[in-house]
DNA sequence: CCTTAACCTACCAATATTGTAGTTTATTAT
DNA sequence: ATAATAAACTACAATATTGGTAGGTTAAGG
């Protein structure tokens, strides 16, 4: 149930983006310095990001990255559906990456794991970057205390 | 973000328990024809399971497993916790594997990964193993609806 | 003492993770 | 033009995890 560094690094990309926002596009190599991420590391990450329209690139002399929404339009969930693939925690519950299960009609558990999808969802979709930076939780986590 | 087969099938085969309990001890070729699932693997659950006192054994002629505790004392936190080692999206706000990050003081997304643990954590923990059994979901995630 | 079934140990193939390294292409300043 | 810069692309690889299989050992009951 872990959340692999590409998901992480991801994030942190953007979120530093997000930070230098309005200074013209950021070099990955600053990105990955002030991150402490390798840079060709984070070379791989970016083209998964750009299977969707969050970043405007330029290449050459002072090219670089910035994002193409604000802040507060780019959610967590948004982000990490990217780079992990699905938050789906079965394949069987899966959009994308659907896999037939032939116990499906009998399975007394796949209820809860589509609950528990629910959750994980409701969660990361309610986080923006903006969120992030101002560094507040959603009120919805804070309120779920027992 | 994916539970392992680990997870999944020591639930399946908790749940199975909890179903034919009071039958005296289930063997394992019987749970594991039922869940269609390799009674050799499952052999390899069984210790992890055995961690916390979740289980009765008997060995020998009708010998087999029964549940130690009432379906609706073991929630599925504590049996994804067993078998997945932490319900821990990331290492560095795991209790048991711990890790040391340098960055934490400086980490701005910290905060929204342990509130996703916290989430997760409470969604996992409100349901039983009874709960399973009547085929209900948490009456939490009914209600989070947006 | 024979059958049953849990228990234990070793091994293994496939895949995912987490990178490194080197080359190529596009952009801009000089 | 051309040199510098930085993204983009491709290939490789060590390591860990996943999802098992296989075989032998121990305990309990009839």
């Amino acid at each position: 149930m872990r959340v692999s560094t590409k998901g992480r690094y991801a994030l942190r990309m953007l979120v530093d983006l997000a930070e230098y926002q309005g200074e013209g596009y950021i070099a990955l190599k600053d990105i990955a310095k002030r991150q402490e991420i390798s840079k060709k590391y984070l070379e791989q990450i970016v083209p998964v990001l750009n299977k969707s329209r969050i970043l405007q690139t330029n290449r050459g002399f002072q090219g670089g990255y910035r994002l193409a929404v604000s802040p507060e339009k780019i959610t967590m969930g948004e982000v990490l559906r990217l780079t992990e693939g699905s938050l789906s925690p079965l394949a069987c519950i899966d959009d994308d990456k659907y896999i037939e299960c032939s116990r499906r009609e009998d399975c007394s558990t796949l209820y809860v794991w589509q609950g528990l999808k629910k959750v994980i969802d409701g969660y990361l979709d309610g986080i923006t970057l903006q969120d992030i930076l101002e560094h507040k939780r959603e009120s919805y986590s804070n309120d779920y205390v027992i």
